[in-house]
Parts: structure tokens; sequence; C-alpha cells
RNA sequence: GGUGCGUUAGUUCAGUUGGUUAGAAUACAUGCCUGUCACGCAUGGGGUCACGGGUUCGAGUCCCGUACGCACCGCCA
């Protein structure tokens, strides 16, 4: 037997027992006739203590020899502590040492197993299994772990099924880009992984299986953010019978069930639900951050004609007020500047004001506007003595809003307004059905091409397509999209409309989704669903700032997986195999 | 495809205007130390300054290119 207990449970009413413990060696600290050392499991940590005086020779010698991440049996008695450690749970009791076996003999670590390593990314990925030995990436993996229990336990007492899809599918039009996979024995034809079970998920409906889940990997062929995998879990709904508010009641029912049993949060109110519309006009976003105000005040009445050519000519004006920031420094403000003229941003420019202790206007357009114009400013924000007035302006309203929408979040950051403990929920509702791509030159589906029209907009399908609504829902919370979903369409003439607008020949539908408008026609019921990010709500909870820390084995910033080394070129037999040829690559 | 920042000891970083033998902390090794728990003290080893080119009497430092890492834009229905 290699341990009667773990390194984490034993405590002070445990004295005298004999033990035995197995783990690692966290660290040793010889102090001359004695010698201590933490034994780390992934339960905790318990000293063991040898002494000179009573230990025989062998074991002295064997205790001194031990190195970092040993792996080492110890047998021993339980003593309690005559300097105590009120810093761990283990810490009023250590273990006598009579018998050591070292398991295992180690090399030093390139960085050190602790939760303040020294080690950088770059190196704990490349030796991620060392990494996940540090108790603070261990528990992001334990709340993941409790998450995705907790997920399981609340679907099914709502009558959910967890059914498998395949994982080697056909390629899809539309969205992103496929991982595809070559197939040996159809010469030529490759499978794609699924960016989603999303048709899957819908033909389960038609088989009337009426409530489903699945907690599945979903494959993106696109560049990665701190935020995106290539590779990336979601927990995946669908229902029948439904209406938006069916699903939306029993998705908030689940985010309220998360937020009490991982993060012991109870949340009564029913999560607001915001216009897609509104949130662009207020926040310039579609994930709105609500932890804290500045909605965006449109000053295009109260700026413009007043000789300022910038504002005059602008399509759009508007600001943002920071309560309190009005002591920014012109260093500060000119940072700011800095921040919105990046060419990730791009804004041209940033106008600011300051309320003054005696409720006087200071901008930095003083000689365009008169006080009167300023004061009537202040008025519109509400803005009191103490507050910063940040005003942007451009030719396109949209992009001047995204431009606002990111100076709102940096002041925010700065102004320590982004509380990781504190959280603000809400459904966006009303999504458009379609919006217009530049680089295709057609309408493109905003959700997916399954998106059902909200039944007011059905006949817009006709006259103005880019005006329809649609019954798509995402849940943001803290400004970061944990999950989205529609009422699909269930019959077969207006999913073909959906397919014409979005620039389908008829040929070409039935190609690619031949199989699901099939299925329609042999009753398909109203149906609609979901899907949460199981990496992003796990990142929220446990306020990481990447996904990536909350993955046991991540890929990097370019999808490579530095410690697998892959992607790598596969042997020519293989390639062979697979009737693949690949072009050296030359630079 | 693009923008920004970075790459110096095992690791995390500093390195001034371009100038002698490139430093610190930590880790590691050795010695001392019987109540440590970020132990302490002393000593020691450890460097192709990412790679290639250029400027210069002289480059870790300046310039160009490449690779790699991180963040972001595009992209991500």
């Amino acid at each position: 037997m290699y341990r009667t207990k773990t390194c984490g449970e034993l405590r002070i009413t445990d004295v005298d027992k004999q033990v035995t413990l197995s783990g690692w060696v966290q660290r040793v600290r010889r102090m001359g006739g004695m010698t201590f050392a933490d034994l780390r499991d992934r339960y905790g940590i318990t000293q063991l203590v040898f002494n000179e005086e009573t230990a025989d020779s062998a074991l002295w010698a064997e205790a001194n020899k031990l190195g970092r991440e040993y792996v080492i049996q110890v047998t021993g008695t339980i003593n309690e502590r005559s300097s105590k450690n009120s810093k761990i749970p283990t810490g009023e009791i250590e273990i006598a040492v009579s018998s050591l076996t070292v398991l295992n003999a180690a090399e030093t670590p390139p960085f050190t197993i602790e939760d303040n390593t020294d080690g950088g990314d770059d190196i704990r990925m490349k030796y991620r299994y060392l990494d996940l030995r540090r108790p603070c990436v261990r528990r992001n993996l334990e709340m993941r772990h409790k998450m995705a229990f907790e997920v399981r336990n609340y679907l099914d007492k709502q009558g959910f099924l967890e059914v498998e899809t395949p994982v080697l599918i056909g390629s899809t039009p539309e969205g992103a880009r496929d991982f595809v996979v070559p197939s040996r024995m159809n010469p030529g034809q490759f499978y794609a992984l699924p960016q989603s079970p999303q048709t899957l998920k819908q033909l389960l409906m038609v088989a009337g299986f009426d409530r489903y889940f699945q907690i599945v990997k979903c494959f993106r062929d696109e560049d990665l953010r701190a935020d995106r995998q290539p590779e990336f879990t979601q927990i995946d709904c669908e229902m029948s019978f439904v209406e938006q508010e069916d699903v939306l009641e029993i998705f908030e029912g689940m985010a309220k069930h998360l937020f009490k049993t991982i993060r012991g949060i109870e949340i009564t109110e029913p999560f607001p639900r915001m216009p897609w519309i509104e949130a662009m006009t207020k926040y310039g976003s579609d994930k709105p951050d609500l932890r804290f105000g500045m909605e965006f005040v449109e000053l295009m009445d109260v700026l413009k004609g007043h000789g300022f050519s910038v504002f005059d000519e602008a399509a759009y004006i508007g600001g943002i007020c920071a309560k309190g920031a009005a002591s920014y420094t012109r260093k500060q403000l000119d940072a700011l500047t800095d921040f919105v003229k990046r060419p990730q941003i791009g804004a041209k420019g940033m106008v600011y004001a300051r309320v003054e202790a005696d409720g006087h206007v200071k901008s930095s357009v003083d000689k365009f506007y008169s006080q009167e114009v300023l004061q009537q400013m202040k008025a519109v924000f509400s803005a009191e003595p103490g507050d910063l007035i940040l005003i942007l302006s451009g030719a396109d309203a949209m992009k001047t809003r995204k431009q606002l929408c990111e100076l709102r979040l940096h002041v925010a950051d700065q102004l320590g307004l982004r509380d990781k403990n504190q959280f603000a929920c809400l459904w966006v509702v009303d999504f458009p059905l379609f919006e217009w791509s530049e680089e295709e030159g057609r309408l493109m589906a905003m959700h997916h091409p399954f998106t059902s029209p909200k039944p007011e907009d059905i006949p817009l399908l006709d006259s103005d397509p880019a005006a329809a609504r649609a019954n798509a829902y995402d849940m943001v919370i803290n400004g970061v999209e944990v999950g989205g979903g529609s009422i699909r369409i269930h019959d077969s003439e207006l999913q073909d409309k959906m397919f014409k607008i979005l620039g389908f020949t008829e040929e070409r539908a039935r190609e690619q989704f031949g199989f699901l408008l099939d299925a329609f026609k042999f009753g398909a019921p109203p149906h609609g669903g979901l899907a949460y990010g199981l990496d992003r709500w796990v990142s929220l909870f446990a306020g990481l700032d990447s996904i990536r820390d909350c993955i046991a084995f991540p890929k990097n910033n370019s999808g490579r997986d530095v410690m697998l080394d892959a992607p790598a070129p596969l042997d020519p037999s293989q390639l062979e195999e697979l009737h693949l040829n690949v072009e050296p690559l030359d630079e």
C-alpha cells in the first residue's frame, strides 16, 4: 500500500497515529541536526521531520539527499508541532518519519512549483504537467470539473438527455473555417470537425428527443485570442416545443444554479434584457459590461454647428461621463488620446471636459464653445463637479460607437470599476437576422442560417431583409459573451427562403443541407436552444485573464501545442496513405 | 494579412550616451546551523546577450531582415 492518508487531511486530533503518505517533495529545509520536508499531493501539504539524534543513520542520510519534486513514500507517527503554522490546514501536526522510500527521483524542474512561480507562460506551457502541479492551476481544473458536474446535475433534473454526436462530420459553409481530416478510405475526400453540433442537435429534435444537451468539444480554425482556442468546450443544448421565453427561463435558471453552487452567489432578480440595438447605441457593443454605468450620451444637438469643424462634419458625436475622474492629469488625458488613436481603435482624436468644483466646465475645445453650451452639455450628462467628460466623433456612427466602447472599458479599468468578484448578467435579445458582408458583397447570417426571424419580421424577408430581427439571444456577463442561441427554423419553406437570401443556389443548399431540409419534411417540431461556452464560464468564475488557464493542455497564440510540438509534418508514407500531396514549403 | 511590445544565467528580470572582465534576485551545488515553514549565514558554478546581415575603431545597446512569444485589429455564423 502506497498510502493510508493523503497530505491534506491530517489534523491535531490524529496525533500519535501511525500513517503512510506518498507525494512530491515540495521543499526541504535542513537545519543542521534536523531536517524538515514538505510533502505535497493533490490534497495539500504535510510537514515531515527527521531528527539526527533519533533517526537511524541510513534514514538520516537518505532524508538529506531529497530534492525538489522527488516522489517519495514515508511512514511515521503524527506529532503535534512545537512550533505551529497557521497558514496551512495541516499546520498543527507533522510526521516523525520512521521509514522513507524514494519512489522516483526527479530532475530539478525548470521553474518553481508554487502559486507564485518564477516561470513565465512559455516555459510553463512547455512543461504543462509541472505547471498543473501548482495549486492555483489545479484549482481552476477542479472548478471546471465541479461546473461540468453541476451542469449535468441541473439539466438532468430538467429532463435533458446527454447524447453524443460525431466529431467526424461534413464541412459546412458560412461561419468559421473548418478543421478538416482526410479520409483514407475515400481518396481525395475530407471530414470536417464540427464548429458546433448545430444541425445534429436539430436532427435530434426531429427524432423526438425533446430535450438534449452535450458537453462537447467544438473546433474553429480561426486566429486565437486570450478568450479563444481552436478547440473549446460548449454546453450545447436544444429543446422542442419551445418559444424564446422558455429557453431563456431554463438557461437563466442554469446560470443562477451555477452562480449558487460554484460561487455561492444567490441571484433572485431576473436578468435584465436589452435589445441588440439598444446595446449598440448605449454601449457600442453587443456584449456590454454592465458592472458600471458610463452609458453613451449623444451630443449632436448640443455640439454641432458652433464652428468646430471636426464636430460640425461628424455623423456622430457621443461621449461618456467618468465619475470623479476630473483629477486626471494632462498626461493621463494625452495617454487616453493616444489610446483611442492606436490603429486598432482608429479614432482621430478625443475631446475632454472637466467639471470643476464650482460647476464651471473646462474643456479642450473652449475656443469653440461658450460656457453656456458647455453647461448644456453638462446637463445632458447629469455631470457633477469632479466628473470628466470624454467625447469622440466620426463620420460612421457605428464605428465611432465601437471606439467609444473601447474608451469606456479602458477608463473603467483605470478607475477600478471592473471588479472580478462582481457580476452583471444580461440577456441581449432581438439580434438582426443578417449582417452585410463587404467582403462577400452579400447578406450573411448573423447567428447561423437556421435562426428563425421574429414572426412579425417575416414579411421583411421579401421587402427589406437587412431590417429583419431574429429570435436570437446571447447571455453576457461582465462584457463576456458566455453563450447564445436562437429559435430555429423548422419549416423547410422558410429555410429555403433563408438560403436564397444568403445567396445559396437551390443545388448548393441541397448539397450542403439536403439532410436537414429532408428531415424538416418528416415532421420537425418547433425547436430552439442555446450553447454556453464552458471555458469562458470557468475563467469568469475563477477570475482568470485567459481561458487557457482553465484548460489542461491549451494551444498557444499560434495554435501550437508547445508541449507536444504539434502540429508537425507527416511522414511521407502517411501522406501517401491519405492520398495527400503536400507542396514543400519554400520561402 | 496587419499593429504594438518583447527575446540577456535553469528561471524572472536590470543593463545609462555605443566603450574595460555583462549584473541582481531566485533556483542549483557545497559547508555551517535542532523548530524551520519565502529558514538563516557563508562560498561556488552557471551566459553563442534568439538568429542572420549592416553601420562603427568598437554593438547586449543603433539600423534592416528572419524566427519565436504575448496582446490586439482583421477573422471568429
